[in-house]
DNA sequence: CTTTGGATCGTCT
DNA sequence: GACGATCCAAAGG
């Protein structure tokens, strides 16, 4: 398990997307998820939270990539997302699901009602649920060269695994993005297509 | 299996 | 004052 350069997310967020996938969301050192659905969104989008310009919920998205933007949404639920693109673009992809990897136990105390193990983090609501993620972490760096230890409160990470198999052998299926009202068509939800030997 | 509607509050108009 | 980058329970097929 490696940590990921910045220069990977100083890209548009339309590249950085699909390349997430596979890849690993890091809390503290025994709680992640591989990532297998993102969203893109662009600085000059309407859907983005950006597209109306700098405020005081969205100005992460303004800052340096591969920093965390997070927000809260329905009244509810938080929703994670990494900063992409050139400082100030505006960009970022929305983490909307993965697999456990490590620390399931953890997850199933945080989402008691979870029947399946898989849907432990299956939706952007349901995986920072899992790895308690909140507000207190907008604003982190996601690719800090600093290591994690134990006493590294409130880590979180993009991660890259050895152990999975190379983006070569990723089936990815690009969709129109769900949940928004403005800038509907474009394809910019990204999901990993698993074999069924590997979705548990 | 699919569809429907309620919960709940920070943010921006 | 309205609504949202959602989730889940309940009801129906």
């Amino acid at each position: 398990m490696r940590s990921i350069p910045r220069s990977f997310f100083a890209r548009n967020a339309v590249d950085v997307a699909p390349d997430l996938l596979g890849k690993v969301l890091m809390i503290g050192t025994d709680l992640g998820i591989r990532i297998t659905e993102t969203e893109a969104y662009l600085g000059d989008d309407e859907a983005s939270h950006s597209f109306r310009g700098r405020t005081k919920r969205n100005a992460v998205m303004f800052g340096k990539p591969g920093f965390c933007y997070v927000y809260f949404i329905y009244g509810m639920y938080w929703c994670v997302n990494v900063v992409t693109g050139p400082e100030s673009s505006g960009e970022a992809v929305l983490v909307r699901g993965g697999l456990p990897l490590r620390g399931i136990e953890t997850m199933r105390l945080n989402r008691p009602k979870c029947a399946h193990d898989r849907d432990l983090a299956s939706g952007p609501g349901k995986l920072t649920m899992a790895l308690g993620i909140n507000g207190s972490f907008n604003g982190l760096d996601m690719c800090a060269s600093t290591p994690i230890d134990a006493s590294t409160p409130n880590s979180i990470r993009l991660m890259t695994d050895n152990t999975i198999g190379s983006k070569q052998d990723q089936r990815i299926l690009a969709t129109k993005r769900v949940g928004i009202r403005l800038n509907v068509d474009r394809p910019w939800r990204f999901l990993l297509q698993l074999p069924p030997s590997e979705k548990k």
